[in-house]
DNA sequence: AAACACATCAACCGCACAGTC
DNA sequence: TGACTGTGCGGTTGATGTGTT
């Protein structure tokens, strides 16, 4: 059957926007908000499908844009999600405020992957490639070494945040905002995360613990389908409902085995070097290449 | 200064998902 | 339940900029 197209192609305008056609969609925009994308161009007067009208709107026009050039921060944090994400771009660029899935794409191909490259880094797996001889020793899966990372990440998220709950609790409620990780933990990454399968029970013990389990929905609307939306990221990672339900169960079996995790694998926190040091971690360590823990 | 190669990034395209009827 | 529509995502392309010879 085959769908019909987004918009008639006839006598709409393709290329590079002028400036006058953003001023106008943005004058448009910020008067009636977008509303449908496929009747917006009629409505607004430009000869640009919906689609285009969107991608520009999205990628450039939005007022919370954030231009210029990645921060090294931005860059390792890209790095880390994409060790957890894969090319998920629009996930990604959740959990960068003013960024979006195209620039992230466009830094990732332009950059990032080379430089994983050039570390002898493979940039889909994150593994260390065979050719430079790390991967002699058959280094832990990925699943296992961000089961463990996540795991710890969290543990030791949990630890503070049940110090910081019994100095705030008087007062209402008062909640720390540097639990980054639990954030993450409970948005649709900490989803995705937990419901990679499948992995290395003798490591991971914990990673299905029902502990982990109840906070896979707790702010993601959905068990992170393929396709999720940026916008149900967004949510989880700005709801309220950062924390982890399951933090008075701080001391199951899982969390025993992942605190030795943590214990055994001392994490690096430093800036872009934790690639360079990872590498020559990866031949002993199972704890390899993306250190979350590091951004914490 | 010109020609070429390479890098960058805005924009397009097709597909998949979710919602509606 | 299935057809259809709207939207968003990821891959790719191509124009433009920059560096090198």
């Amino acid at each position: 059957m085959g769908r019909t197209p987004c918009c008639d192609k006839k006598g709409l305008k393709k290329g590079p926007w002028t400036p006058e056609e953003d001023e106008i969609l943005v004058d448009y925009i910020k008067k009636n908000s977008h509303g449908s994308w496929r009747t917006l161009p009629k409505q607004a007067g430009l000869l640009r499908c919906g689609k285009s009208c969107r991608l520009r709107w999205t990628n450039y026009l939005r007022p919370d844009i954030k231009r210029g050039p990645f921060t090294p921060e931005e860059e390792k944090l890209v790095i880390q999600l994409h060790a957890i994400l894969g090319n998920r771009w629009a996930a990604i660029a959740a959990q960068l405020p003013g960024r979006t899935d195209n620039e992230i794409k466009n830094l990732w191909n332009t950059h990032l992957k080379k430089r994983l490259l050039s570390m002898g880094l493979d940039p889909k797996t994150h593994e260390p490639l065979p050719s430079y001889g790390f991967a002699k020793q058959a280094p832990a899966s990925p699943t296992t070494r961000h089961m463990a990372q996540w795991e710890s990440a969290r543990l030791e998220a949990e630890a503070r945040l049940s110090r910081e709950s019994m100095l705030f609790t008087s007062s209402g409620g008062v909640k720390s905002d540097c639990d980054h990780f639990l954030r993450i933990w409970n948005s649709e990454i900490g989803d995705s995360f937990r419901n990679l399968a499948p992995f290395d029970e003798s490591t991971t013990a914990t990673s299905q613990s029902p502990c982990s389990r109840t906070t896979t929905t707790s702010s993601s609307s959905a068990a992170f389908p393929k396709n999720s939306k940026s916008s149900q990221g967004i949510m989880a990672f700005h709801g309220s409902d950062y924390y982890s339900p399951c933090s008075n169960n701080v001391e199951d079996d899982s969390s025993d085995s992942a605190l030795q995790l943590l214990l055994d694998f001392p994490i690096s926190d430093d800036d872009m070097s934790f690639l360079e040091e990872n590498i020559g971690s990866y031949s002993e360590s199972p704890v390899g290449v993306v250190s979350m823990v590091s951004k914490f």
